[in-house]
DNA sequence: GCCATGGCTAGTA
DNA sequence: GCCATGGCTAGTA
């Protein structure tokens, strides 16, 4: 951080911005799913997929931001700052089947976002 | 240096 | 379950 950016959202950064994930987030209907990756690529940053998990990690607010409806790319839920076990009561209330930590049905679970 | 990833492989059932 | 990789960030200079 120096006095060109006030903050690491400042409009002066050249990367993945933590208001647009969560934004996008907010779009993810309950018994749906979206992949990290996928969050990444709708925001036009195709491989930060990692940076969006950190950004997550971060928690903003859990009540308006769907955090847990984000998972690995292969059907694995991933983690989840109130634990994982936290995450698989949320999604399984939303309507989520789930075997163990794996999304049954992955395909059909998965959000598309609008292009 | 870290890591709330991803994807490929070995090894079990 | 392992490891290669990308991208962020804490912490030094």
């Amino acid at each position: 951080m120096n006095r060109h950016n006030i903050s690491s959202n400042s409009v002066f950064d050249t990367g993945l911005k933590d208001r647009d994930v969560y934004d996008l987030l907010t779009k993810i209907p309950p018994g749906k799913v979206a992949t990290y990756g996928d969050i990444a690529k709708a925001l036009g940053y195709p491989t930060s997929s990692r940076a969006v998990g950190k950004i997550l990690a971060k928690n903003p607010n859990p009540i308006v931001v769907p955090c847990h409806r984000v998972v690995k790319s292969n059907g694995h839920i991933g983690g989840y700052a109130y634990g994982e076990k936290r995450k698989k009561d949320l999604l399984e209330k939303e309507g989520l089947q789930l075997e163990n930590s794996l999304v049954k049905n992955f395909n059909e679970s998965r959000f598309e976002f609008a292009k």
